[in-house]
DNA sequence: GTCTATATTTGGATAGAC
DNA sequence: GTCTATCCAAATATAGAC
């Protein structure tokens, strides 16, 4: 037992250092970008030795993997934040909301977890099932207003990264599309209900306080932003 | 006279080595993104010894900036095909498709025209200007549909892109996004249509055959995709 | 677990003969 | 303009002392 409490504890101190390290990685690719990072300065930003790196990762690959399981868990955890109210409308707002400021508050993040750019790298199957299993519950959002339609969920998606993008990319720092989001998406909800008007099954017209039976079971698994 | 014709075929020869240089270096791009790039590689390819490569080009840098050249020229070419017909639906759509179709058919020039990707590298002031001329020429036809409010053109630009970066992403070589051009512009262009109708100002409600007088000067010279 | 020392590889870039 | 030879710097990674 006492065998127990120290292993705890030195694991405990292992998990620590780890994550600092992750997050040094973090703060060292800020400025220019994930292919900036080298773990000479990765070992000096932490008052290590680069050698030493390799007790706690077994590559460099292995550090942007953590890297992107971080990213990964981030989003999970911010989109635990958000509040639904069951209004189709609202709701659409407020995922593309959360979308996009998520994005865009930290574009390097963006870089890892969306883009693929470091030559030869690609998420362990671990770390990717965090983003998949977030992506899922993205989904279900979606069919809890009623989109069940992937086609109306494709349009979503691509509204919202491409605001998150241009964002991003022409204005960093700036609000010049993050302004956009609520208009976008009232564009989007009343291109859906005259969807839904011609081809039956769609958005709710108009939210019944209630919330809709998530019928629509999500049809894809595949990787999506 | 003859010392002029001797200079000119040896500047074209030259001109032509540099082309065949910077064609391989998209080959070699191609598979594994732009940071895969190496000299080494390149001039094995062009059947060189790496060090040939500097009678060519400054630096690797240099050869990046040559690749963005031709990508930018790529893209005004391109954009000289388009037909537009003065119809502001129909040429939202046109525009549309053209942006999505340049950008998806070759992924690697997308990430470097559009993304910044290239730890230390931006274009050359000389190649810049080649984008701007064309983003210039695009924001004429924009106006030439009496697109000339900026937020109008702030959302169709995150929509373009939104739609081709989703399409490169997450279906690569497929047309799950592409196939949602049309309808993503039908519902743009419903969307500015009703704008316009409580703002006043805005796309023509109908197009009336002829042109419209591009009034609106573009107001931005800012950089935008 | 951390260090020093070093291996190894691979970059980009230069010098100088031809 | 092209080559060989080489430099130099930086990178990842390993070995082995402490």
């Amino acid at each position: 037992m006492l065998g127990d409490l120290q292993r705890d504890r030195r694991s405990e101190r292992r998990e620590a250092t780890r994550d600092e390290i992750v997050a040094a990685a973090w703060e060292l690719c800020r400025p220019e970008g994930l292919g900036a990072l080298s773990l000479r300065d990765l070992a000096k930003r932490v008052g290590m030795q680069a050698p030493s790196l390799y007790s706690y990762f077994d590559s460099k690959h292995a550090i942007y993997d953590a890297m992107y399981a971080d990213g990964a868990r981030a989003f999970v955890a911010a989109q635990g934040e958000m509040v639904l109210s069951g209004d189709s409308l609202h709701d659409l707002k407020a995922v593309a909301r959360f979308f996009i400021g998520f994005c865009t508050e930290d574009p390097v993040r963006y870089q890892l977890l969306f883009q693929r750019v470091i030559p030869g790298f690609e998420p362990s199957p671990e770390s990717f099932a965090i983003s998949v299993a977030s992506l899922r519950e993205m989904q279900e959002h979606f069919a809890s207003i009623g989109l069940t339609d992937p086609e109306a969920v494709d349009l979503y998606t691509a509204l919202g990264t491409g605001l998150a993008d241009q964002q991003i990319s022409n204005d960093p720092g700036g609000d010049r599309w993050i302004r956009l989001v609520d208009e976008a998406m009232e564009m989007l909800h009343a291109h859906l209900v005259r969807r839904a008007e011609s081809k039956r099954g769609g958005v709710n017209r108009t939210s019944p306080g209630g919330r809709q039976a998530a019928d629509g079971r999500s049809r894809r698994t595949r990787k999506q932003r």
